[in-house]
DNA sequence: CAGTGGTCTAGACCACGCG
DNA sequence: GCGTGGTCTAGACCACTGG
């Protein structure tokens, strides 16, 4: 910021014998604000602050960057409407956490059809390290020879069998896993703190499929039985898919709840 | 605003014995910018300025309102973040229109696996104006001795049929609906247009259901086949329900697809 | 108390669309 | 050329948090 987009501002302007030193024009290609936006989300990438940890104030970063306060803040705040930053008045500027409520609020939109919302209780049933499939290396953009962690576990709400999930990670964000140890209950925190991986962002496909006579047996109901599939496949701030999970849900008593504003 | 807001403003700090004339403060409640946003949204609820027509520029509405451009701004732009509004550079902002491409982008979410993205033809098959239900009544939020018009429809994508529907709307909002006039494929646009109806916001309830023998026959399938069951309840931008609506769709070839950022 | 983000203003210039 | 929104700055004060 300071050194390559400023100098081609000053370039750009130059023919034209600027009169006014104290004015910044922008670069031909992208706002000051969002340049800011993109130095940030990139420090963010490479983990230069952690996820709870405290940005630079405003002031900060505007002096660094040599751009107004005013600039700073709208970056920041385009930021925090992506949920990726979170503000604190008379505290700071924060790094978003995968906490529990973030997850169970977040991504976790199975609801109880009496209004409740918690998350399930989890048993991993197998775990393994092997070769992806062919959908597995397309939804995750899997490079030749790649391998992948697969494990298939089953989710009960009070005592009830309601979710078979089949989740898939490449083998490479992951060393180790499922080696010598068993995933816990709330994977995203797991991956975070233990990996360092954060998910940024969701796709989501949802079908209606019939329950297999495995799923059937898992889940106490007929085979045949209408399960609610979600096949999602989850992303890292630069767009790298970091999880795929298929869920197998009986809905029961419970339902995909979503909401759209305007 | 140029009235009660201010006048309260000025009535907290006159204790204080105001020093600054030039200075604004706030209400205590809300922020300008917020004061601002409500006078807008109520303006567009009561259809003050309707869809596709323009507003005021900045600089009226700020002259009007008594507040700076800046403040104006703040507010348009939080609108604009919740699609209520649109701007163009140049041009003006403007109140969103339920366009066919809006229908199809914000509203209809499912996509052919193939990712081919269209509205599908429909076919109404009955269409009455009757008593609600229980839980019409309660999903739309009904009063007492209510009436509301109940109508069915088919579905197809490239003559496959493949969703049943079933739409219930308050008869109040929609009078002489379904007397003497067959509903459209597009009713986004139809409430719009001819009732001034405009949806702002809505909820969908999704699970996995068994196809009736009903539905087996109209969309070519088996009975107890599973199919996606969307209960969607769409509001106005004050909240009221004006539509409820029942999708049944068999996802042999579409799949319901959102993502969701960070 | 000092430091943070939150609000608000005033004014400059840029980029766009249209006549 | 004019009016629109878009960007950027500078500076003021408010409200909250923590020591």
């Amino acid at each position: 910021m300071a050194t390559s987009a400023r100098k081609q501002t000053r370039a750009r302007t130059a023919k034209k014998t600027r009169k006014r030193g104290t004015k910044k024009a922008r670069a031909n290609s992208l706002p000051l604000y969002q340049q800011v936006d993109n130095i940030i989300r990139q420090r963010l990438i490479d983990n230069v602050w952690k996820p709870g940890e405290a940005l630079p104030s405003e002031m900060q970063l505007a002096a660094e960057l040599e751009v107004s306060q005013g600039t700073v803040r709208k970056a920041l705040n385009d930021l925090v409407a992506e949920n990726l930053l979170y503000r604190r008045q008379g505290l700071g500027t924060f790094v978003s956490e995968h906490t529990e409520r973030r997850a169970l609020f977040f991504f976790f939109k199975l609801m109880g059809k009496d209004g409740s919302r918690a998350l399930p209780e989890s048993k991993v049933l197998e775990c393994e390290q092997t070769d992806p499939t062919e959908e597995e290396i397309e939804r995750l953009k899997l490079g030749a020879g790649a391998k992948v962690v697969r494990f298939t576990r089953v989710r009960w709400f009070q005592d009830v069998p309601t979710i078979v999930e089949t989740i898939t990670l490449p083998q490479e964000m992951f060393p180790d896993f499922g080696i010598e140890m068993q995933p816990p209950n709330n994977l995203f925190r797991f991956y975070q703190t233990v990996y360092g991986v954060s998910v940024a962002k969701a796709e989501e496909h949802i079908t209606a499929v019939a329950a297999t006579p495995e799923e059937a047996k898992l889940l106490g109901i007929r085979p045949g039985h209408p399960l609610l599939q979600i096949d999602r496949v989850s992303m890292l701030l630069d767009g790298r898919p970091m999880e795929r999970r298929i869920s197998r849900c009986n809905t029961a008593n419970h339902e995909y709840v979503t909401e759209r504003g305007s």
